[in-house]
DNA sequence: TTGTAGGCGTTATCAG
DNA sequence: CTGATAACGCCTACAA
């Protein structure tokens, strides 16, 4: 390995003068600097990433966490991320798992983004006790190296609840995510607030997991208890794809007695036949936005908590009940 | 930040007997052991990673590099790698864009995975003579620090070729990737020793870029020139959807006038009307394989290049020529 | 403008 | 079994 010793010996200067001339410091001349920089580039040098890290106390990288590296939902948030960090020189990693948790503590990054229910916030609070910086998706944490940019999950929930009772349907299934979730939790509030103001709406809860599996599952609930037309509200779109997979070779169909609804606009939603019905927000705004307020606490700003706001998306996975009084 | 220094003080020994009894050296009493353990729960004690890779000049980290977070092959391909490296000890981060290169010479990583073509096959030599690992999966690469693990392309379009054929089109088109992609070129290359192979077999090659819009493109020119059904090979599974959004709202339909084979088996293919026939091969082996293989030239172990195996998925996306003789 | 020297946190060598 | 001590490569007062 090449160091600015040998630099030094090359240029036939001290190794500070090699490190303020790589720094650009303007402590040195220009003939010096160049002549260093030459020897730099004729010995390949390249600057060793932990020796800097340990002296600067810092690595100019960014880690976020995922549950896994599957789910459409990433792409277009990581593209955010990286592109906020990269234009304010920062590099982003994406790391999966719970061994992959000591990045953080250990200071091989700087600070992270997280969105994996596997890290617990006990977790979290021990790292930013401290002194790690958190940016968090998926919960809500008051901390001062903390922040939380989150989905709008009562409006968006509200949006798709009250779609389905408009739609006509009494009767209406929500299919949750897995114990624990966040996201799930904020949007089972919201779906009970609408029952609460529809007097005549009933609705039943199925345990799910946010994988395709949960959706299956629900579909041979519903089709078991099937007597007229209802609305199921899934809340992620994975679980109403498992869903209309399980449903399409039975005699309920989509759109027709199986009213869907789900949540996250994932590219497949508008793929399926009918049309996926479901909450839409813009993933990448969502990264770009959750990597700005990382790199503000990091460089000491205030930051408020923000929000991620949410639309409906039509799909023919859902028309209007036969027997519904339309009102205008 | 409480370093080593930190604990031998409070447990009133020398940092290199807590360095000994944090590494479980077996140099050190249980009992001395057990205080300094203590002490450094107490005061959470956390090792520095870049103290430690400089030292030891390694992490312990492996990093894969992509084009992009997009894409829905990469799921599974990174999770067969996490799967390896974590079992061996190590970390998987994912990295994309030019500006992470640096990970590599810089020490940050021990090694890396690439599909990227972004990473030039130059720099990438240039990092392997200073002695960096690496393992390609997107070219073809000599060295004795890069082992490459490639899909077995040739047997996959030859399949798919012949499937067309097969079928009874005589006239085929066939959508490429972007220039200079290692992929699209052995795909090409298989396609063109099948139509030597079959003297009545007119192919048409269209210039494509392995995104939806390059099968939007492609959809245009096959709409403009069309007289009879034909044969379209989409040299990847995005194209091909992006072809069939294009022509949904035609008067061509998929699976009568236009026969359509894809590569890679994503997950939309099978959501797709009519369902998309593919070249599958297994994406969890692939990284898994490829983490293989990085890990071992890490230990400095002899490895071979490696191949992963493919095979055709049925899809009505091609159905028989009305016209085919049928030789049975 | 350049050089000297100390230290970041860790590991590892070599004496005690 | 334990303790000094010297690196690892880089940065940065401070001194010259």
């Amino acid at each position: 390995m090449v160091s600015i010793k040998d630099i030094a010996k090359k240029a036939g200067v001290s190794i500070s003068t090699v490190s303020y001339a790589l720094n650009g410091s303007d402590k040195v001349t220009d003939e010096t600097s160049s002549k260093i920089l030459a020897a730099a580039k004729e010995l390949n040098y390249v600057p060793n990433a932990a020796a800097r890290s340990l002296k600067k106390r810092e690595s100019k990288i960014i880690g976020a966490f995922l549950t896994d590296f599957k789910g459409d939902v990433y792409g277009e948030l990581l593209g955010g991320m990286k592109e906020v960090c990269n234009a304010q020189g920062y590099d982003l990693i994406v790391c999966s798992g719970k061994q992959s948790h000591r990045m953080l503590p250990e200071k091989m990054i700087d600070g992270a983004i997280i969105l994996d229910q596997t890290f617990t916030s006990e977790e979290l609070v021990r790292y930013a006790d401290r002194n790690s910086k958190i940016v968090v998706l998926d919960r809500e944490l008051g901390h001062p190296n903390i922040n939380q940019v989150l989905l709008d999950n009562k409006a968006g929930a509200t949006l798709a609840t009250e779609y389905l009772v408009d739609k006509g349907y009494k009767k209406i299934y929500v299919v949750t995510g897995p114990d624990g979730s966040f996201d799930s939790m904020q949007r089972m509030k919201a779906v009970k607030l609408v029952a609460d103001r529809n007097e005549d709406m009933e609705w039943i809860e199925i345990a799910g997991d946010f994988m395709k599996s949960g959706g299956e599952r629900a579909a041979d609930q519903i089709r078991r208890e099937y007597t007229q037309p209802v609305g199921v509200f899934c809340l992620n779109d994975e679980m109403a794809i498992g869903l209309c997979d399980r449903l399409s070779d039975t005699e309920l169909q989509i759109g027709k007695h199986v009213h869907l609804i789900g949540f996250d606009n994932i590219e497949l939603a508008r793929y399926m036949q009918p049309r996926l019905a479901t909450i839409d927000y813009s993933k990448r705004k969502w990264g770009a936005l959750a990597a700005e307020q990382l790199l503000k606490i990091i460089a000491g700003d205030k930051v408020e908590n923000e929000r991620i706001y949410v639309s409906l998306v039509d799909g023919d996975s859902v028309t209007r009940s036969a027997h519904s009084h339309t009102h205008e």
